[in-house]
RNA sequence: GCGCCCGUAGCUCAACUGGAUAGAGCAUCGGCCUUCUAAGCCGAGGGUUGCAGGUUCGAGUCCUGCCGGGCGUGCCA
């Protein structure tokens, strides 16, 4: 259930009685003492009518509706109106509910896209599991979700990588996967012999020209190549229970047809200018104070086409052919300008033909302990798989020592659900806009603000069901609470549904994080004081209710993050 | 040069987009396991939110100017 735009609708009524204008601005109380929910648009609308707030909030409690919502409200400070829930509208909750959205939208969301000619290493970690997090929000919410992994598997790199390959390999045909089994060293491989031998330049170069000519040869060996990189990164989806699958996969080469299309709208409609023998579009919004205008080339000066020609192309079949209402793209902060600029040129030429709201979801840099961009002590990137064996490897260890009573199958599996989960939420728990510093003890830390705490809290919930023998599904379905320990859990587990809309509103996952943990935290200081299979009748059943609710809202909470839950840890 | 992002406790991060006394975790110090899992709970210390102005009932958040960091800025993605 919406607490907040059920609140929101109800002081927009009052406002509107007393002819006030504003939002209502509800929010969670920042102190208990405030209640539960506080409104503080009063305090604007008032200053828009030029009267005394605290009057106007006395005149707005006076036509306020709220009797079947709160069980009290009032006026403090210079016109906070301080709303506290009553229990029986709490009990009402669904414990991890989630609201179908209206409208329901066809939302295409960009994320994951690494670059084929190398393997996947921590850089990709972030756009992949935020991207794949809000996916499975929006999806809960009903929207028409459309993922699409714009990976990199086109362009001059591809050139030396498949000569060097065909040198390699006698029958390039015929190669096998263990050719490219590490990837990375496959590439350094080749830059070295590119950086070194003329010829070997020259043979790559004119692969690349028989690639995008479509010569089925060299075609041939890409598609391998391309395919053996993808079942890399899919490997890598798979561990990470990323919901991306081959299906998702519409990658650089797939827009190469349009290309030309591109440039052609883009000369008809007199947007293009040749400059230093480029063609570019020139738009007045990028023009700098002096008078310069920064160009968005879309063609080189050889007639190669450029990454900004193909994000316009993307644009042009998310909105034409999957009719997007909104297309979000998860990518590193630097694009931030190329975002800018292709959303402009499309606007103007046209492209966007289902009048979707392009957004980027920028997201800051990884950087190492000393502040500068991450690279490890060789200088080289940390590969993704390596980071998830060292995090499973972690869990285990920590498993076998903490509990003697799982067996080798369930330290295996218990393993790397904790050690997976707790590399997910140490990105997904940090606000993405910000660069932030990589540190293997951090990430794979399994205390406080963790995934591993929430998954102790349910897996002690199960503990307790399964120690008490309880039957979850004869349990009720709603408690009204007693005390204040339980009436603060009940006000945590209503507001699930309100955290998720914060989240697909701008993309934050991490609002969802912080609620998690919130809950998990009530919960087990309610564990702590309050015994409950020692106590009797109906508290020992309200206290059974609570925690099922909890368990319920923690599992789905963090299904919806792309992390799992295990009974026993 | 111009543009974007960032600067919050020793460290890593929050702060619901202008709200009340800036919150967590880690680390440090003290207390709690013969009672549902101590990956936990309770408590303590730790802050001029980079600096200086401004806007207003109210600013970590908005505006201006500095300082510091990262990134981008015509044919890489």
């Amino acid at each position: 259930m919406h607490i907040k735009a059920t609140l929101a609708e109800r002081l927009q009524a009052a406002f509107a009685k007393l002819d006030l204008d504003g939002p209502a601005l509800i929010q969670a109380a920042t102190r208990p003492e405030f209640g539960d929910y506080q409104a503080n648009g009063v305090m604007a609308a008032a200053k828009k009518a030029k009267q005394n707030p605290r009057e106007v909030a006395s005149r707005v409690l006076d036509v306020l509706d709220l009797a079947d919502i709160a069980s009290n409200v009032e006026i403090a400070g210079p016109g906070f109106l301080n709303i506290t829930l009553n229990k029986t509208y709490l009990a009402q909750a669904e414990p991890g509910a989630v609201s179908p959205a209206s409208p329901q939208q066809t939302i295409v969301v960009d994320y994951s896209a690494p670059n084929l000619a190398k393997e996947m290493h921590v850089g990709h970690l972030r756009t992949t599991i935020i991207g794949d997090s809000v996916v499975r929000i929006l999806e809960a919410q009903g929207h028409n979700v459309i993922r699409q992994n714009h990976v990199g598997d086109w362009g001059t790199q591809f050139g030396m990588l498949l000569t060097y390959l065909k040198d390699n390999t006698g029958d390039a045909n015929e190669m096998a996967a263990s050719e490219l089994a590490d990837l990375e060293n496959f590439y350094r491989a080749a830059k070295q012999r590119f950086d070194a031998d003329a010829d070997f330049q020259e043979r790559s170069r004119q692969a690349v020209v028989k690639l995008q000519a479509g010569d089925p040869d060299i075609l041939a060996v890409w598609q391998r190549f391309i395919n053996i990189s993808m079942s890399h990164c899919q490997d890598i989806y798979d561990r990470l229970e990323v919901t991306l699958s081959p299906d998702h996969t519409m990658g650089e080469s797939r827009y190469n047809d349009d290309l030309p299309e591109v440039i052609n709208s883009l000369r008809k409609q007199n947007l293009l200018q040749e400059s230093d023998g480029a063609q570019c579009v020139f738009l007045d919004e990028f023009k700098s104070k002096k008078g310069d205008i920064l160009p968005v080339i879309v063609q080189k000066s050889d007639g190669g086409y450029l990454y900004a020609t193909t994000d316009l192309a993307a644009i042009r079949y998310r909105t034409s052919h999957l009719h997007a209402n909104r297309v979000l793209y998860f990518t590193d902060a630097r694009q931030a300008l190329h975002f800018k600029q292709i959303f402009a040129v499309a606007a103007a030429a046209g492209f966007n033909t289902s009048n979707a709201s392009l957004e980027h979801m920028p997201f800051g840099s990884m950087l190492g302990e000393d502040g500068k961009p991450f690279k490890t002590r060789a200088g080289g990137v940390v590969k993704l798989a390596e980071l998830l064996d060292e995090a499973e490897q972690r869990a285990r260890q920590l498993l076998k020592q903490n509990n003697p009573d799982l067996s080798p199958e369930e330290i295996q599996e218990t393993g790397r659900i904790i050690g997976i989960g707790a590399i997910k939420y140490a990105d997904l728990s940090k606000n993405r806009n910000s660069d932030y510093v990589f540190d293997w003890d951090q990430m794979l830390s399994f205390e406080g603000n963790t995934a591993p705490y929430l998954q102790y809290a349910y897996a002690r919930i199960q503990s307790i069901f399964a120690r008490g023998d309880i039957d979850t599904r004869s349990l009720p379905n709603q408690a009204v609470s007693e005390d204040e320990a339980e009436r603060r859990l009940a006000v945590t587990i209503a507001g699930f549904d309100d955290v998720l809309q914060q989240v697909t509103q701008e993309g934050y996952p991490h609002f969802l994080c912080a609620y998690l943990y919130e809950l998990a935290t009530r919960f087990t200081q309610f564990y702590d004081a309050c015994p409950i299979l020692k106590s009797e009748g109906e508290v020992k059943t309200r206290r059974l209710v609570f925690a099922q609710q909890t368990a319920v809202t923690l599992k789905r909470g963090l299904d919806l993050l792309g992390i799992g839950v295990v009974n026993r840890m």
